[in-house]
RNA sequence: CGCGGGGUGGAGCAGUCUGGCAGCUCGUCGGGCUCAUAACCCGAAGGUCAGAGGUUCAAAUCCUCUCCCCGCAACCA
């Protein structure tokens, strides 16, 4: 059989906020089916990268003081603690904001564009005169049209739930500013999506048997077929200055491409930063004629981009379209869904943090997906009790409670053992179980191979290995139980290995064999073989430190709480009593043995102060140094740890609107 | 009637396409074992298959209606 050809992606993640774990679980996903498919002998490239553009970037970075460059500069370094941490095996980690994309993105439109597939025209918008800039739907607020209730989005209200369009709003106002937006035009380019040949391809490329998962095809067919106000109309890809992206190009004017157009083409960028840095031929992977197949993981919310315009795009711009996009649902936490502003959900980072093997979350996730979008919820007494019993108590146990009769009765050699029966039973569902891996069933896989250990575990049981030790004369027949365990276990190692890459690397090296591909299992381990002593490969998972990951008590970055502004407000007197100073902060240094402070010399005008402040996660000392800053210059001294802190000095933490629970923390005014 | 997905013992799920005694794991209860990480093995209790109606010898499964939950509803990354 020869060997396929295949490049994996999993959605790029927008690059304004650390990962959460419905990023982590989208990862552990792809990464298993990947996993599989190089123990399959293919040639697997499994890249990801950083969506950095967008008005949302650009202001969250002016936010931080920070250009939009930096700023997604920072959110990159922070990705391969996650990406490592959790055995994601990519390729190749690149961003939106690269040549690559440029370049690529670039040539796309002027390809859509001579296809005839791109025109341009006016487009009235809000404007907001102060910040100026066009303003998307989200960043207007204003009084219903029909209701008459303040504070409402640009797109449909919330108390009557009538829709309407952004310029009938009442008395708008920008959220980004407060101004009054005024109505004015702009030349747009539009991606003609309702052409008909554009639709033509796009159903037939839906219709293709085996591309998508039922439930997407439809969902895809009810936009492509939509009529009347629910037709699917043409797509407006360009934006105004200012914006964070990538230029119109061939125009005078200053216009960028619309993030959601170049978001995509960052596959390819990433691909092709791979090849080049591998010298692979990217247009053998990604070229019209590709015989690669071409694989997108996404979640439900942009089935939209990847079933219309990214297949359309690609057709129309001469590249290779999508071989398959499979869709997942959400993961809950506890029953509610996660929140996107704070802590309900997992921390990611916290989990490692935590110490908690990864393997265990690969595990767990893996066992509760299927080939469907549906949501799954994460329940917290379930992963204990699942772990624990089936990767400890089923899975791990059967080596453990055979080894030891190998070590110390037979000097580490193994013996011959029973082909039949069970061992043989077991070698024969290698191929049911890739065919489930294949088709992404990973929960029914690990069922099917918990059963198996169960059936191992029975065997053992009924040989009784521990009577046979006893028994005089049983020499041989405890060698072959023993020896017939351990190669029960190996082959549960085998087919474990795409979820768990760690602990089967050390099986690996416990029972010293080269890595395991999927063909190993026709074959077992020969009587001679020689293995180590066992060591526990995985240990179980604590119920005291799987609570302290729901802690809503920080564990490193202080995550302020919700200001309690509402609750308790306070006086402009009291607010007034504050003297607040800009400060220069002449001098910054680490103090020996403090986690969290970092001693600042503060020049206030001739006047000098020390200042601790608890921004050592987020500033090296260096950085600080020069900068001005603004101090509350009267609080009340106070003594401290490491010495009398005079002052504080004004930080903003992660804006809560972002997606951060774990963000990076804190940013000095 | 906007669309998609879902509702099965205390928890998590399989079974629905192709109708045939309602199954698995965990938990609970009882027993066994002592090689193994409070692990392992055997047994028991526990279910109006969301609800109503229909088709059928037979419905969790097919048809109709209703209720509830999650998500989507381009110009939001």
């Amino acid at each position: 059989m020869p060997a396929r050809t295949i490049f994996v992606t999993t959605a790029l993640p927008y690059a304004n906020a650390p990962f959460h774990i419905g990023h982590i679980m989208e990862y552990i996903q792809a990464d298993v089916w990947v996993r599989f498919q190089r123990m399959q002998g293919h040639a697997v490239t499994f890249v990801g990268a950083d969506d950095a553009h967008g008005a949302p970037i650009m202001l969250a970075a002016e936010k931080a003081g920070k250009s939009p460059e930096a700023f997604v500069a920072e959110i990159a370094r922070g990705r391969r603690q996650y990406l490592d941490g959790f055995h994601v095996s990519y390729d190749n980690w690149h961003s939106t904001h690269s040549p690559e994309n440029t370049a690529l993105s670039q040539d796309i439109f002027r390809k859509l564009k001579a296809a005839g597939l791109v025109y341009s025209k006016p487009v009235e918008q809000f404007y907001d005169p102060v910040k100026r800039m066009f303003l998307a739907d989200r960043y207007i607020k204003g009084e219903c049209p029909s209701c008459g209730a303040k504070d409402q989005y640009g797109d449909a209200c919330e108390n009557c739930s009538s829709v309407y369009a952004a310029t009938e709003l009442k008395n708008p106002y920008s959220t980004l500013s407060g101004a009054k937006p005024v109505v004015k035009s702009s030349e747009h380019f539009f991606f003609r999506l309702s052409d008909a040949k554009c639709k033509a391809f796009i159903r037939q490329w839906l219709e293709t048997p085996g591309r998508l998962q039922p439930q997407v095809v439809n969902k895809a067919k009810e936009w492509l077929d939509g009529e009347g106000d629910k037709a699917l109309s043409d797509w407006d890809i360009s934006r105004d200055p200012p914006y964070f992206g990538i230029r119109v190009p061939d125009i005078a004017e200053e216009k960028y491409l619309y993030v959601w157009l170049d978001a995509p083409i960052g596959y390819l960028a990433s691909l092709k930063n791979y090849s080049e840095k591998k010298g692979l031929d990217f247009d053998a992977l990604a070229g019209r004629q590709a015989r690669a197949e071409m694989v997108h993981f996404i979640g439900k919310d942009i089935i939209y981009f990847h079933t219309l315009f990214w297949p359309a795009m690609l057709e129309f711009s001469g590249y290779k379209v999508p071989d398959h996009v499979y869709v997942h649902g959400f993961i809950t936490v506890s029953g509610d869904k996660m929140s996107k502003s704070r802590g309900t959900g997992i921390s990611p980072l916290r989990y490692l943090q935590l110490g908690m093997n990864a393997e265990w979350l690969r595990y767990y996730i893996a066992a509760k997906l299927n080939a469907n979008v549906e949501d799954f919820d994460f329940n917290p007494d379930d992963f204990l009790a699942r772990v624990n019993s089936d990767l400890v108590g089923k899975y791990v146990n059967i080596a453990s409670r055979c080894a030891v009769f190998i070590n110390r009765r037979f000097g580490g050699l193994l013996g011959e053992s029973e082909h039949r029966g069970l061992l043989a039973e077991v070698q024969a569902k290698a191929a049911e179980l890739a065919a489930l891996y294949e088709s992404r069933e990973f929960g029914k896989a690990l069922r099917e191979v918990m059963r198996l250990a169960d059936l191992a575990n029975q065997y053992v049981d009924e040989k009784k290995p521990w009577e046979l030790a006893k028994a005089a004369g049983a020499e041989s027949e405890l060698h072959r139980v023993c020896s017939t365990a351990l190669n029960l276990f190996r082959l549960l190692t085998l087919y474990l290995k795409p979820v768990l890459p760690q602990t089967a690397a050390q099986a690996e090296r416990f029972l010293r064999l080269a890595p395991l591909q999927w063909r190993d299992a026709a074959v077992l381990l020969p009587a001679g073989h020689r293995i180590d002593e066992y060591k526990h490969l995985l240990g179980r998972v604590d119920a005291k430190q799987l609570g302290q990951l729901f802690d809503v008590a920080p564990l490193q970055t202080p995550e302020t709480k919700e200001p309690a502004v509402t609750d308790q407000p306070v006086t402009i007197d009291a607010f007034n009593q504050l003297e607040l100073r800009v400060a220069r902060i002449a001098r910054a240094e680490h103090v020996d043995g403090a986690d969290k402070l970092l001693k600042l010399t503060l020049d206030l005008g001739g006047t000098q102060r020390t200042v601790f402040a608890g921004i050592k996660s987020a500033y090296a000392p260096e950085e600080l140094e020069g900068r001005l800053t603004v101090v509350v210059a009267n609080l009340a001294p106070r003594k401290m740890k490491f010495g009398v802190s005079e002052g504080m000095i004004l930080a903003a933490s992660w804006d809560k609107d972002t997606k951060a629970g774990d963000g990076p923390g804190i940013f000095l005014v």
